[in-house]
DNA sequence: CTGTTAGCGCATTCAG
DNA sequence: CTGAATGCGCTAACAG
């Protein structure tokens, strides 16, 4: 009667009722030996077991994954990989999930929350069991893609009064300190270099103008602020700009350390002194900040820590507990140099 | 008589059969709509359409995959995320990939074949389309499991004579060129600065040892191997263990940018003029090599270009074609500047 | 402790 | 152009 053709043999690859026929057993023990070993007998688990070894078995994510409505693992959204900042803190990320048996989805989402809205999409065609994304700044339709999809999201980097889990710092608050250092070392003409201009750097912005204003000064000539992607090529470019528009600028606060790197060589191949005739700030504590010369006043942001306390918040979440608290600041430490 | 519990709906997410219920049709016609628009009449795929935007409905990838054997994904292996030789690699594969609809599987290897074998395995269950790995540095069994698996593969960053698909520059040949060069300029005691000593890092070697010795030098007290990660300070000590056992040292080749530039800031720091008492070479061009003062010569390697002829190469692979010829060579090329 | 039954969501095969 | 039947590989639920 049946007629059809049935379809070639898949994969090729050795699948648990092969083992099980081997064995001379079922599937759902094979499945046992590797998921609940101990509900399965000593001498049917090591025949199992010598089978698998034998036979080079490897278990089928998809499979496991469409019969336990669960993916086992996590998309990671970042706005770039090629600014260590980011990568420093996947590490974290990675550490905490790899150990609890996740895999990541990284999604570098090129600062756009455009992209980053493209980006989920796809990503949840694979029913990750959780997200860890940067920021606060997601379209609207990303929000709702969020809200509907029920899986457990933690914001990454900043800090928020909205009702959402979070690991970050104050990055206005940031601004703010690295600015009254600037100002209780006596500079008055505080310029501020931004780049890129995400949320994180509008942040430290604001706080850059708090810190002025609360000292009775504002500097808005001193403000250069440039949406290209910060780089060590831009902070020169800025240099150069600021000091056309504010000669008489004496201190500079960057947005970050690529910035400021950029600003300190252009410093150098003018023969303008740092900090004799302009100080230098940066953010971040980038590796190259504690060597270059002079070395670099900046604000250190722990990334690894950011990365493995939102993962292990994540974790927590994906276990049906519920982290207190919700948000979580791990704070900054002003890192003061020879550049002020 | 059947009086099993059934299971509780799995993900609560909307289904193919869910659509075509409320559209009076049946759910491979859904699929239709989706993979095979044109098989399927104006009329139903307008209707369909719609309730499907209504209905916010997602694919499930891992479904589809068990259903096709097909995860439209691919593994990468990187040795470092932190370390943007391999992010700009990253992301010339990523452009490629992403656009023909494939995701990709990100893994750190930490510069360890051990790790490397381990995050094989576990991407292999999820059953990749194709696979992109760093260098030919694998273990025995990484391998074997490649071989095994049937998945076509690329790898990236070297060149070979074993008879594998890939895609790089010859190590041995740059690290010959930028000593020839530090030679044309006259140096003759001409040292090497290596950490990590990785694969490439030793092929540069090779070629630094090849070029002394077409010149008829040799210089192994100017050596300084030190396994450990490379960094800018990592560069700032060992230039200080080379100034103690070979002071008379005229030029210097450092296996990376990253050892250069702290041989640069060190430099700077103790007073020594480069490349007037001390010359200085790297090897990558990173992004600060053209700023940093004096300006860096240095090896700029194609990372983008590689990634991206990679990708390429393995979705001809993975499309049943046989890419011509197997290996590229993307080559290199010196860039002369202040530093020597 | 072990096995049977059923089904996750989708796509291939073949028949209309 | 559309649909029914079937199975990808694995595991939850239940019954022995």
């Amino acid at each position: 009667m049946a007629s059809r053709k049935p379809r070639p043999t898949q994969s090729g690859r050795v699948t648990l009722s092969e083992i099980a026929e081997r064995v001379g057993t079922s599937s759902i023990t094979v499945s046992r030996v590797l998921n609940a070993p101990h509900l399965v007998s000593e001498e049917l688990r090591t025949q199992i077991e010598s089978v698998i070894a034998e036979l080079g078995y490897m278990p089928n994510r998809a499979a496991r994954a469409l019969a336990r409505a669960r993916s086992e693992s996590v998309a990671v959204l970042i706005p770039s990989l090629s600014n260590t900042v980011f990568t420093q803190l996947l590490e974290g990320v990675r550490d905490v999930l790899h150990a609890a048996g996740y895999r990541t989805l990284i999604g570098d989402t090129r600062y756009s929350p455009e992209e980053e809205e493209s980006l989920l999409r796809a990503y949840l065609e694979h029913s990750p069991d959780g997200i860890l994304i940067t920021g606060f700044d997601q379209t609207n339709a990303t929000r709702d893609l969020l809200q509907r999809s029920r899986v457990p999201v933690v914001h990454m980097m900043e800090m928020t009064d909205a009702d959402m889990y979070s690991v970050g710092l104050e990055q206005f608050d940031a601004g703010l300190a690295i600015t009254r250092h600037l100002l209780e070392r006596g500079y008055r003409s505080i310029g501020f270099l931004g780049a890129q201009l995400d949320p994180r750097v509008m942040e430290r912005l604001a706080g850059y103008r708090a810190a002025l204003h609360e000292a009775g000064l504002n500097y808005p000539v001193g403000e250069i602020l440039d949406p290209t992607p910060s780089s060590i090529g831009l902070g020169a470019t800025l240099l150069g700009r600021l000091l056309e528009q504010a000669p008489h600028t004496d201190a500079l606060f960057c947005c970050n350390d690529d910035l400021a790197l950029g600003v300190l060589f252009e410093c150098q191949r003018r023969g303008i002194p740092v900090p004799g005739k302009l100080a230098v700030a940066g953010f971040n504590d980038l590796a190259a900040a504690a060597w270059v010369h002079p070395t670099l006043t900046t604000v250190a942001t722990p990334r690894y820590e950011i990365g493995h306390t939102a993962a292990s918040m994540l974790l927590q979440l994906m276990n049906g507990e519920t982290p207190v608290p919700a948000k979580k600041d791990v704070g900054f430490s002003l890192i003061v140099r020879e550049s002020t």
